[in-house]
DNA sequence: TCTGGGGTCCTAGGACCC
DNA sequence: TCTGGGGTCCTAGGACCC
């Protein structure tokens, strides 16, 4: 018998700035969609008893609830509370899962005889979390992940829901299937056209059911993953000029080199993508024969993709640079090129050190480059 | 004063190979 | 004078998640 405890935490970014500031305490908080452009990331209860929610257009949560604090996204100190979180969960159990900035699985599995039964660990998980941070969790503790997840979302907030063994089925029975996760509101509508209401209808579907709940493994579904590293930005005003694109995605070849070096990747496909202004989007990728971590590199593929495919006149709003089929160490090096590569390594890894040290803006390699040798 | 940014997963067509 | 079947890789788009 397995056992899952599904951590997830209540309007996390508002509730850490409510933690933080106690002024913030019972007020309509909303983070994000303070500057020109931006949707809220994360908004207090009070704040959703007006409506606002996450995701939505920053003009929008205004209008609805205009008296509200709107504060901006502090997402290096949303991480830090992460890692407060999730060094709690790690006290429990030594399989933990992140599933995201603010959810993770502990699997307390064979912890009973140790900490006692899972429901009793499960209530001193989120009582812990709340006491040592000040931060509200809910939590859902399941034979099944994908159950497990389920039932946190409908324990929110700050509740915890105990699906027994046996009767994993009986709980989602009601349920509407768009508490499914993975079944959103596409697959919502169309489920509800073929006379699928609630996931007891969907029991009825094997196939289906099997793909989006899993309920056949013990673990429920798990996701095999195959890693991309990858920088997007919405500029402020939309680009018509190709120079100025270049000049952002420049930066988000930066970041996204940076990144690859840091976590000692390899990319083997670049994926441009461009959102013009009436937001009609379009990704354009490119399958390298020698994977890549150089910011060089990956600029001439980036910057070759954008010549290739921008339709010239439209206005761009969005630039964004993905690198993906990602491996690590032991790639085919080309035996000519070896001392070639090995210099810009060099390079690069000195440029990483000054960034680490002096912050981001410290080093810049210039657009136009000659050979180093 | 329209609609962020970080991702994963799935599908489907065409190229290419045997 | 009309052309199988199977497998893999590449590419593009879209659904979905937080």
């Amino acid at each position: 018998m397995h056992w899952y405890l599904h951590v997830d935490m209540d309007a996390f970014f508002a509730s850490v700035e409510q933690a933080l500031n106690l002024a913030l305490k019972g007020k309509l908080v909303v983070v994000g969609g303070n500057s020109g452009r931006g949707v809220v990331t994360s908004a207090s209860y009070e704040a959703r008893k007006y409506g606002v929610h996450s995701a939505m257009p920053g003009f929008q949560a205004r209008k609805l609830c205009p008296h509200a604090i709107f504060l901006p996204n502090r997402h290096a100190l949303y991480r830090e509370y992460s890692g407060k979180v999730f060094a709690i969960l790690k006290r429990y159990s030594p399989e933990v899962q992140a599933i995201s900035i603010d959810e993770g699985i502990v699997n307390l599995t064979g912890t009973e005889r140790l900490l006692g039964s899972p429901l009793k660990t499960s209530h001193e998980i989120i009582t812990c979390i709340q006491k040592e941070l000040g931060l509200s969790a809910s939590g859902g503790l399941s034979t099944n992940r994908v159950v497990a997840k389920i039932a946190a979302t409908s324990a929110k907030p700050h509740g915890l829901i105990y699906v027994p063994a046996g009767s994993e089925e009986n709980f989602l029975y009601p349920l509407p299937t768009n508490a499914i996760p993975g079944v959103g509101a596409k697959t919502h509508r169309e489920f509800l056209r073929r006379g699928i209401q609630t996931v007891g209808d969907l029991l009825r579907y094997p196939e289906l059911s099997e793909h989006y709940l899993g309920l056949k493994g013990p673990q429920g579904k798990e996701r095999s993953r195959d890693h991309s590293i990858g920088s997007e930005t919405t500029v402020d005003r939309p680009l018509k000029k190709t120079d100025n694109m270049e000049r952002v995605i420049w930066t988000l070849v930066e970041e996204v080199g940076g990144r690859l070096r840091e976590e000692s990747y390899f990319a083997r496909c670049i994926t441009l993508k461009i959102r013009y202004s009436d937001f009609t989007t379009i990704t354009r990728s490119l399958t390298l024969s020698v994977p890549t971590c150089f910011d060089r590199e990956i600029f001439g593929v980036a910057r070759a993709l954008l010549i290739k495919n921008l339709h010239r006149g439209r206005a761009v709003r969005l630039l964004g640079i993905s690198a993906s089929h990602l491996q690590g160490s032991g790639w085919q090096e080309p035996l000519l090129d070896r001392q070639n590569r090995r210099s810009w390594e060099r390079l690069y890894r000195g440029v990483d050190h000054l960034r680490d040290k002096y912050g981001e803006d410290a080093v810049h390699i210039a657009a136009t480059h000659t050979e180093i040798r």
